[in-house]
DNA sequence: CTGTATCCTCTTGGATACTG
DNA sequence: CAGTATCCAAGAGGATACAG
């Protein structure tokens, strides 16, 4: 892989942009943040977001279409047939950018002695953290890391 | 630490909110990530972003009052003095957001081939990435954690 | 319950002109 | 160069009504 310096980088181009043309909605980050917890249902997003139909139907359409949900049917006995939002796999794989907000959030928004979510690891239910790691796996410091442009694989 | 089920947070005080209403807006995450590659000026982030002279203006003193810039003067011999925009503690502690931004999006936004923005580490200039770790530091998976409410600290 | 369509208002962003 | 003020157009979001 060659880098070189981003001096001249095309930034229309950058994913940093995409990304943020996808998800930089505060809607859709809603969303994300309840598919995490684990709303399914369109009322239950509904009545946790506080969000009126009309722009909950169009963040949830244009989330299928991005692919970071899928509609899923399903029927309980008894009951008509539904369906659901689930995440994908693109979307799961947006836990860590929901996390590292989450982190911040908790580091410098919060109130002090005020409650808050927390991710924890299942073992011990303690809050857990995002460290940056090297192609080997060891961690290193932010400022031990440099920005580059280049092409991947 | 005490932690329970996040069945009936109040969603409005939740973190992510924050956070999202601080930093969920698509110019002040261009604006934080020229000030990564390193730009300062008012005419740079101009230049790099393409944006209009009056909403930039708005974003920058947005950012001042949440603390995430700070303007800093300064004077090179022989010019005029001029004052620059920097990141604050509180803006470089953004890093990891903008890199689980940036890793998403070279994974699923990117066109086969073309050339992108990678964090590298300065020692091999090799691709970095973000892991979850618990609180002795052991690395662990998305799938092996949950989500609580609690008071921190 | 799970949406879509319509209307109306408020905000965002671009263009332009003006200032130190 | 480094902004601010003003005006205008387009889009986002709420309320409401309607439909399967």
């Amino acid at each position: 892989m060659e880098l070189r310096e981003p001096k001249d980088l095309d930034r229309d181009l950058c994913p940093i942009v995409s990304a943020i043309s996808e998800i930089g909605d505060k809607w859709i980050l809603l969303i994300l943040r309840e598919s995490f917890i684990g709303a399914r249902r369109f009322d239950e997003f509904q009545e946790n977001l506080q969000v009126s139909k009309s722009v909950l139907s169009n963040k949830l359409n244009k989330m299928l279409e991005l692919e970071l949900l899928q509609k899923v049917s399903y029927k309980n006995p008894g009951e008509r047939t539904r369906h659901e939002y689930r995440l994908t796999r693109k979307g799961k794989d947006l836990g860590k950018v929901i996390i590292s907000l989450l982190n911040w959030g908790n580091t410098y928004l919060l109130e002090e002695g005020k409650e808050t979510i927390v991710i924890t690891d299942t073992a011990e239910f303690k809050p857990v953290g995002l460290e940056l790691v090297n192609s080997k796996g060891d961690k290193l410091k932010l400022r031990d890391t440099a920005i580059k442009v280049g092409r991947l694989k």
